[in-house]
Parts: structure tokens; C-alpha cells; sequence
DNA sequence: ATCGATCACTAATGCGCTTTAGATTGCCTC
DNA sequence: GAGGCAATCTAAAGCGCATTAGTGATCGAT
């Protein structure tokens, strides 16, 4: 900076004023200097930036996930992709990091607010009883909850939501139209939000119908508990005509565990998964899914994250709800 | 700083020598700014300490593929955490960025160096004439490169590589042995570096051998081409007796689109995937798969990184080779 | 008893940038 | 033609830390 100050014969406070559109310049003095940083190739030190008031020019984003479960659906690389295309437009970087429980995530943002790393996080898998928000909120840090519930009580936090609840009521619609009277819903992990409000709206609108032999039976999403549980339910006395799968990879693995015990698909048993992704068109039957926009998903929070970083207020603002694409995988009951 | 400094009745040079370990205060002293620092949740702040000469504690990884294909297989989220798991030992922030293209991932690179955002990077997918390692090397960034061949060009840059042709080789072999002799390869996307190696590998055992049938067929690794090019050489005049695809993902659509075809995996065409993943236990017939610690590779990759950033020599270290593990989908030619 | 050396600590500088408080000039007004 | 004002620019301070050059005090050696 001191470079181009020289060769654009100023002080380098007038540089700041050129680069940074504040006014204190004229406009020929301006363009003179920003000529000479684009020849340069000049970028302003983040470091040096952010000790002087400014941001981090960072959000940042923790998963709390075991690794082994993490890899295996496809829905948080199509969710970064989505969030880096908005970030990337305004040179904000994204600070990743991978922990084991939420304990440790709660530990990384106060790491990150002490050293100033991040401007803002976006916290994904919000769940039941969450320590997150209170502590994002205590430390002031901006976020944006990704998946939640619309939540009143943390007046600093945007959530971008799916609402999981009438797509889980559409889905149990059309089982119902089917015929299907036995459902058993594979759901996700027992702490999470979302697989809560599945888990509830499922039961109520079992109620609304007077179904009995509907329930939910929670899972940690991998292909190994979807086809043991899978297995176990369809061995049961009166087993289930129709099941839905909290994600892709236990759909997948369950339909090969039904199959092998017999039983077909759509024939004897329905199968729906609850996120669409390429594999549910790899496997025969193709699996009818509840399909959305993972990378549209991303982009939204990122936005909504970028406007909290710009002195916007935080919102709730509700993402289309996951359609249910119907492919070869449900069927009328034959129960 | 200055309130550790104040509460523990030193100046903040003192402050600044006990918490880095540096002479020049008494160990009581040292051990009581120590408490003092502790108990008020002190951490430096990453742009001061930059600032002052410091690293930014933050090492790069962009991936440059487009959003779409990204997601499908679970290698890039299980190398990652590996990865942290080595960083976050460190305090070592993980700066990620998804991109289009190389050429945006050098301008990527551009810019992180120029604004003094990341102490090193990690590349991935390397490229048959790769522009990456020059301009790394031009900019002084210290780099890994990760799956790349052993490359004794740029002096800088350690590489931490899985042996592709010895894994190839070991692939040829088995299905040699079982009686195949049509082979055909459903490669990845022809750029790669490993991509072409495994072809090339490919094509030297057949000669060795005398095949002449033996080929292999560059796609974009998404399940759609797997599908199509399955289906493309299935129904040509004499079909291969044995596939080899070169992620998971393919090689599931593959057997689908086999399948389909009135093909017996494994009677009459024999599958082997090259990455091992809980999808290939999730298809009937379990897919024989080439298996490798992806997390322990990503491991490796940080640790060589780290190494790096201390001032280590650029090194070239071995993954033990990828290891063929035969299921359902591999077995006797019976063409 | 005096000098140099060592130890424990403090003061002051700089990293690259933003920003506030001047300084200088030209121009308009009455 | 003197005072005032806007426009344009410069000087200087400060962000939080590391570091270098100092400052006393203590100690052992002569």
C-alpha cells in the first residue's frame, strides 16, 4: 500500500479513501490509484484489515458429526457449495472445521469469537434443547441456524427453515390414498429438530386417522442400523406395508435388506426417502424421495447470513417444502 | 492483553513472553499470567498476531469441481476430517472454497496469498500438466499435493500419493486370474492425474499380457455416464466379462444399468469398484471395491503439511495401496 | 568495595490498514 | 478584498500482538 502510494504520488491515507469508495478524493486521484493497486495486483492484508475495525472477512462452520457417519449423504457438499457461491461473490471466506459432539462445537466458537476469526457461523443440525443459540447470542456472534424451528426466543438469529412438518403430513397423505394403514417411519438422530417434528407430526397424523400402527424408530442415519431396523420391523408379527427413511442412505440399504428377506418393493412394501439425491435413481426400484434444492438451501442461508453481517435483522425465512417425487418405490397396499 | 497484563501487575511485554514460552520472565511470573490468561478466556487474535510477523494459523483447500458432481461421493468429506483432525490439534484453521475450474483455483490462490490468508495449501485432484504446483511455487506457498504422482520438480511442494498403478496392476491380476480378458475400464474424468495413470497402468498389463481387448472409457464420475457407458459397451458386439469403475458411485449405476440389461453381476459381467464405500455393501451384489483409509490419508496429507509450515523439507510420502476387497460382484469368467 | 555479568522486567517500535484531525488550496459571497 | 466554506489531500494515532532495545536490581568475582 505504501507501494502504491509512491507511485501514485499520495499518502497513503488518500489510497485508503481511493480503494475504499469514502469520499476525501477526487476522482481522477481515484482512478489513478486504483490503476496502480490493479497493477500491482494489490489486496488489502485481512490481517490488517480486521485490526482496524473491520471484520474477519470470515464465516465460519462447524459439523458435528463422527466421521464415518459424515460422509455418507451427500447433503452438506451440495449445502457449501450453495453457501460459497453467495459468499464468494462478496471475498468472504469460509472457515470449516469437522468435531465430534456439540460440546466441542460450542468450544469452537468461543475460540473463534476470542480470537476474532469469524464475523459470523452458520450452525447446521439444530437440535432439541440446544445449547448453540444462547451461546451465538451471548457472544454476540451473528448466525443463521440452518434446518431449524422458528424460534422466537433468540432475537439476534436468522433460521432458514424447511417445513418438514407438511412435508412429512403430504407424505403420510399419500401413503394413506395408497391404502397403506402400517407405517414405520426409520427416522434420523434422536437430538436433532428435525427429526423431532418429523417424529411428532407423523404421530399426529396418525391420530387424525385413528391409525394405531404407526410409529417412528430413531436411527444415526447409517446404512448399517436402516437395514437392521429395516429388517427387524418387517419380521415382526404384522409388519409395516410402507416405510419412510429419514435419509437416502438408509432407504438404499433398507430396500436391499427387505428385498433379501423377501419381501418386494413396491409390492409388499413401500419405500420413502426422505432425501433425493442421485442414488435413489441408481438403485431398482427407484426410490421415490422428498426431493429440494440442498444447493438453493445453501445459498439462501448465506444470504440470510450476509444481510445479519450488514446490520440487517434476523429473520425466519421458510425455504419451498420438499416435493415427493414419486418413482417406482411406492405403490398401492397389497396388505 | 493489557487486563492480563494489569491483573497480574506486569507489563504486556512480560504477558506476551510467559504465554509464548519465551525467556525473560521468572517461571511464578510466567505461571501466574498463565492463570490470569486462563481465567479470563484469553486467546490471541489471529490478525494481531499476523500482524506481527506471524503466521495466519489457517491453511487453504479449494476444490474445484462443479457443485452437481461434488457431492456424490463421500471422498472429499471424509479426506477433510481427516484433515482436521490433524489441524485442530494445532489451533490450524481450515479455509475452504468450492470453485468451477483450475483456472478460478488459481486465482483462489492468488488472492489468499496476496491478502496473507492462509500459511499453506492443500491441492487436490491433481491434473495432468497442472498449472497449480508452478504458481504455488512462484508465490512461495507451501503446498501438499494430495493423490498427485511423485514429482521432482518443484522442490517445495510435498506430495502424498496412493500408488494407482500398483493398485491397477493388483486389479488386472486377480481378473486375469479369474479368466477374464475383455476388460473394460470406466475411468474418471480425463484430466486427472490418477485418472490417466490407471490408464496407462491399464494399458501396459494388457500388452504385457496380450489383451487386446482391454480398455478404458473417460466419464465425469457421475452416476448418469457410468449408467450410459455400461450400457454403451454391454451392447456392443462381444461385451466385456469384467468392469472396473472408477468410484463408487458409477460402479453401482453400472451394475443398475447391467442389471437391466439381462447382465448377471457377477455370472456374466464381473464388477469392481475403485473406492470403497458404504454404498458398496448397500446394492445386492455387494461390490468388490478397492479400499482405502481416507480419513488416515487426509491425516497423512496434514501432518506433511504441518511438517511444511514448521519448516520441514518438502517431502513425498506413500499411502499404503489402495487394497482389492472381493465380495459378490467378482468372480469366474463365464464367457 | 567495585566492576561486569546475569536475570527479570519495562518501554518503545512496527506490522498494514482505517480513521480522525488537521493543513492547504481555490472559490464564492458581500 | 477579507472572511468563510467546500474540496482535496496529508499527518498521525491506534488496532493487538511480537520483538528489540533498554533499565534496574541482584549476584559472583576480583
Amino acid at each position: 500500500m505504501k507501494d502504491i502510494a509512491q507511485r501514485a504520488g499520495v499518502s497513503e491515507s488518500a489510497v485508503s479513501f481511493a480503494l475504499n469508495d469514502r469520499p476525501g478524493v477526487s476522482e481522477i486521484t481515484r482512478d489513478r490509484v486504483r490503476r496502480v493497486a490493479e497493477q500491482l495486483g494489490w489486496r488489502p492484508s485481512t490481517a490488517a484489515r480486521q485490526l482496524s475495525g473491520e471484520g474477519a472477512a470470515t464465516v465460519g462452520l462447524v459439523v458435528a458429526r463422527p466421521a464415518d457417519t459424515l460422509g455418507v449423504d451427500s447433503f452438506f457438499l451440495q449445502l457449501i457449495s450453495g453457501i460459497q457461491e453467495v459468499l464468494a461473490e462478496r471475498h468472504l471466506g469460509l472457515l470449516f472445521q469437522v468435531v465430534e459432539d456439540v460440546a466441542d462445537e460450542c468450544g469452537v466458537y468461543r475460540r473463534w469469537w476470542a480470537e476474532h476469526r469469524v464475523d459470523g457461523v452458520m450452525v447446521v443440525d439444530p437440535r432439541t434443547d440446544d445449547p448453540r443459540p444462547d451461546l451465538l447470542e451471548e457472544l454476540g456472534l451473528p448466525a443463521v441456524v440452518i434446518g431449524g424451528v422458528p424460534d422466537a426466543g433468540h432475537p439476534g438469529i436468522s433460521t432458514v427453515w424447511a417445513d418438514d412438518a407438511g412435508a412429512m403430513a403430504a407424505v403420510v397423505d399419500e401413503l394413506y390414498a395408497l391404502g397403506h394403514r402400517r407405517i414405520v417411519h426409520i427416522a434420523g438422530l434422536p437430538g436433532l429438530a428435525h427429526t423431532e417434528r418429523r417424529i411428532r407430526t407423523l404421530r399426529a397424523e396418525a391420530e387424525r386417522r385413528g391409525l394405531t400402527e404407526v410409529r417412528s424408530v430413531p436411527t444415526d442415519y447409517s446404512d448399517a442400523e436402516g437395514a437392521a431396523v429395516t429388517r427387524r420391523v418387517l419380521e415382526s408379527g404384522t409388519p409395516p406395508t410402507a416405510l419412510v427413511y429419514d435419509n437416502d442412505v438408509m432407504a438404499v440399504a433398507g430396500v436391499a435388506a427387505a428385498t433379501e428377506l423377501g419381501f418386494l418393493v413396491p409390492g409388499d412394501v413401500s419405500v420413502v426417502a426422505w432425501e433425493d439425491s442421485p442414488l435413489c435413481r441408481m438403485v431398482k426400484p427407484w426410490l421415490s424421495a422428498l426431493s429440494r434444492d440442498t444447493v438453493q438451501f445453501g445459498r439462501t442461508a448465506a444470504q440470510e447470513l450476509t444481510a445479519l453481517l450488514d446490520g440487517g435483522p434476523a429473520r425466519t425465512v421458510q425455504v419451498p417444502v420438499p416435493r415427493l417425487i414419486e418413482r417406482e418405490s411406492t405403490g398401492p397396499c397389497g396388505a
